[in-house]
DNA sequence: TAGATTGTTAATCGATTAACAATC
DNA sequence: TAGATTGTTAATCGATTAACAATC
């Protein structure tokens, strides 16, 4: 609910997340300075970007950090279990089904598939690697509504294309290729290989 | 030399990079508005970002897709090779260590390490893993510049501290908690379950 | 009250894009 | 020449941040 959220403000609201939980053991309230502080980013920023959740802090004393962390997983949707299918059980599908964290988040990761028949059956952290092709059945019975694709590059689009007519509303793309999204559907990219691309041109001065 | 690119254009230029190895083998020459077609950006866009690299296309005709490659390499300082070390052998680790495309762009992992008594000596896609004891060394006699972190979150500027004092200029970070950099030193983030996060704010509409 | 810190305004800064003259 | 497409300007849009009144 409320107005939209400015996207750059949402891609923040998590790590302030993050640093929220690190504080919690040591006091019970902070402020936008020590926020700011521990996330690397300005202090009116910090405020101006959780004013979007609404007033929560209080003037002179600063913000109660449980009840701000209720507030931003609230605003990020993250009060309920996602369900999520990874896609690809090579090095980098694996490396996700162990990812730990995801769970602190309200995540599940519910599936991993491959097309790769030798690694179908195979255990990846407490779940059986199955069969691509049963993707969309996977997806349906299971209500999942996230997939993460860790394909090559050439099956993405595909890939893609399946997860989102089986259902799938929002997809994070570790593979070097672009997504054309359907209506509706919100398509993230994180490349590796990219962001060594930009670490190479800092290199040079 | 030339003056500063924007750092929302160094963002894209891998990605353009990567969209002109894909036509590469269809034509010889693209225009601005095929290249936005594929990397999913505004033609205006494109040409501006070309434009900080200099005036290597023609009116009227479109660039040389070889030509283009070679400035935009160039303007990221893909020319030469980079060395580069992975902390960590876990389960992320490895998959970078495995993640093909890097060799591609000009990266060669050197070295992989782990302070994990258990992991040192094993096989990682051709490559042993060595000692955290001895990063200091490895860096330095390497003369590696990159680093790429895929630690627990819990020894990230720890182990960031000992790379940046062996003499790294750049780091990845791919653990969930942020580095304070040393002067001159260019830090960047991948966090993947903040990148989750931010999924779930769009699947919630 | 004095000190601290929020919430918000308004200025600034930077990034995107429509439009079009230049020119192949 | 007619058609195509660049390179660049200028308008627009959105994001950042300094500053400060509100208020605990």
């Amino acid at each position: 609910m409320s107005d939209r959220i400015p996207s750059a403000t949402v891609a923040r609201l998590p790590r302030y997340l993050r640093c929220l939980s690190d504080m919690a053991q040591e006091t019970s309230t902070t402020s936008s300075e020590a926020i700011a502080e521990v996330a690397g980013v300005n202090s009116a920023q910090v405020r101006k970007d959780l004013s979007y959740l609404g007033s929560h802090g209080t003037r002179g004393v600063g913000y109660d950090i449980d009840e701000l962390r209720a507030q931003i997983r609230k605003a990020l949707g993250l009060v309920s279990d996602h369900g999520v299918v990874i896609v690809g059980a090579g090095n980098l599908g694996s490396a996700l089904a162990n990812y730990r964290g995801f769970e602190n988040w309200g995540f599940k990761i519910d599936a991993v598939v491959d097309a790769d028949e030798q690694k179908i059956g195979r255990q990846v952290d407490g779940l059986v690697v199955e069969s691509m092709s049963d993707l969309e059945k996977i997806v349906e019975e299971r209500s999942i509504r996230i997939g993460i694709i860790a394909t090559p590059p050439q099956v993405v689009q595909l890939v893609a294309d399946r997860l989102m007519d089986a259902g799938i509303k929002s997809i994070l793309n570790l593979a070097p290729a672009t997504i054309k999204p359907h209506e509706g559907v919100s398509v993230r990219r994180v490349d590796l290989s990219t962001e060594l691309g930009i670490l190479a041109y800092h290199l040079k001065r």
